[in-house]
This record gives structure tokens, sequence and C-alpha cells, in this order.
DNA sequence: ATGAGTGCAAAGTGTTTGCAACTAT
DNA sequence: ATAGTTGCAAACACTTTGCACTCAT
């Protein structure tokens, strides 16, 4: 194998990293890693794509088939409660989950056409001022990663 | 009846004057008007509280019984497609619904407690830097009054 | 050992659909 | 006249639940 320590930047995150830094999340809270957790977090790693419940379920049905669907969609539930994964949720449609610190090793912002439901992808940082105002103006604490913005993307607006 | 046009001022929405908006609206683009159409915006229009669209079906079941549960979801839908009526999208639960207009005749935007399920009313210019950003980043034209954004509220934040 | 986590299957929500009849334009 | 809307009822998609059992800690 080729070295692990050869590059220092990652364009494209490692799987195996992510997955990593997820686990000692988990256990850095408290939680239990289960077998179910691990492949919940396997699944979710080995894409940057933002997956539904569902289709995690799918995915493990090949991979660690013991896992029930039931754990899956509570295994989510709790990743996001705890940040370790964000959500985007699409009116009407199924919430969609990834790593919140993947696929580039940092948080970011969703967006999701509501035309073609493709979710666009946005800086951490975008949000920092609203989130300022929102806790001066109403003592709310926003969660930029967990917010999902709608609007209409490029490639649909353009026509 | 009195005059139409004595207050140049209405700090508290007409629920009368959000819904002949909204019909208007409506009308200017092109839609039929209908008595199912009517009655939601109706129900609507008499609260400013977030409706899921399932209390809009229980709320013209005791005054305009013969519109379908189907009708109320279709009407929502193209509400919001226009911009009629914003809503809110609540992970796992039902979208909630309302008079983009109203109530205090201005647009806003909305944030969810993930704790204990409030929607917070905030400025409709909150997202203005954003929207900026979003476009000339990725082209994405953001619909700031249909994004929800995630968080905690005061109450919850507090303990 | 012990309580958090899990499998299971069923029920719960929330929403959409195909089609014939209707109606706003 | 006619294309958009509706009612209907069933199907669909998504998620949660209670409980007995298991396993990570």
């Amino acid at each position: 194998m080729s070295s692990l320590h050869s590059h220092e930047r990652l364009h494209e995150a490692l799987p195996q990293a992510a997955f990593e830094t997820a686990l000692a999340s988990l256990r850095a809270r408290g939680e239990r890693v289960t077998e179910g957790r691990r492949a919940v977090l396997r699944a979710l790693a080995a894409t940057s794509e933002h997956l539904t419940a569902e289709q995690v379920v799918s995915a493990l049905e090949s991979t660690d088939p013991g896992v029930h669907r039931a754990t899956v969609y509570r295994t989510l539930d709790v990743l996001a409660e705890l940040g370790i994964v964000s959500s985007v949720h699409v009116s009407g449609g199924a919430n969609l989950y990834h790593l919140a610190a993947s696929p580039a090793g940092h948080e970011h912002l969703h967006a999701h056409c509501r035309s073609c439901g493709a979710v666009v992808v946005l800086p951490a940082d975008a949000l920092d001022a609203v989130v300022e105002r929102a806790h001066r103006l109403a003592g709310f604490r926003l969660e930029a990663s967990q917010s999902t913005l709608v609007g209409t993307c490029a490639r649909c607006d353009g026509r």
C-alpha cells in the first residue's frame, strides 16, 4: 500500500478518515459504538452523495445484512442530534443525510432546488451573519449546517 | 359598509385583506379561482398560525365540507409554487403553511426549533446577503421566505 | 451486570395518484 | 368549448412504536 501521510491536501476526503472521525465523535459523546452504527457511518463515509434513510438501508442490505431499517432511522436520528451528520429537509420527500464533516473535511450548508431536487453545497460561513442576528433578535441559536435553504439551482434557473 | 380606504397602516392584517390579495395574485398568474382554493385561502387568512395541510383539511370540514383532502394538498402545493404561501419544512413532520404576506402584511423568514417545534419568525431581510452570495457563488436563486432555518429557540436554549 | 441499543413487524403519518366528472375561463 | 380542477379511494412513501432480547460498556 502507499504511504498514508504523503499528501497534506485531501481534496477528496478519505472515507476511512471521515469514518474514524465520526466514530471518535460518537465515543467522545459517551455514545455506544455498535455494529449497526458503524455500518451506517461506513455507508455515509463511502459517498459524497446525500442519502435518504432508505438508501442507507439498501446500501447495507448487501454489505451488512443484519442491520434493521429501524436501526438505521434511529441511528441517523442520533447522529443528526449530535451534529455528526447533517440533514437536508425536503418538502414532502425523505430527509437526506451525510457526514457533517465530509466530503472535503469541513462543514458546509445545503441548498435544495425546488425544481430538480438537486442539493447545492454552500460555504459553511454563509450564514454566520444570520446566526448572530437571529440570536440577537430572537435568542434563537441557529444551526447553520442543519438548515436547508430553498430555491432554484443555476441549471433550472436558466430556462 | 365602511370606507375601504380609511387607513393606510394595517398593523394587524385584516384576514379579509390578506385573502383578497392572495386571490388577486392567483388571478394575476392566470390561475383559476375555484371554491376549493378560496376555502384554503380563507382558512390560511383566518389565522396567523402556521398550519399543516391536515389542519387546513380539518378547518374546512366544518366551514366547507365539499373540499377534499387531495384538493387541499394540491392547492397548497400550487400556492407555495407561486409564492403566495410560504412553507416551513420540518424534519419528519408535516409541512406548515401560511400566507406569505401575512400576518403583518410583509414577508418574513422561518426558523424551526428542533427541541420544541416552535416556529420563530425572523425579519425578511435577514438572508439578503446570503441570497446574493449564493447567486454569485453557485448561481443559486435562493428563495428566502421558502427556506426554513433550524436551531434551538430561546426558551429551549435556556436549560 | 445493566441499561443502551437492536430486531421485528405492525401501525402510524403524511402525501400522491389515476381517472371520470365537473367548472372557470 | 376545453383545459384546468376536483372528488374519490386506494396506494404510496416515510417514519415511529412496543416489546423482548442482546451486547457494549
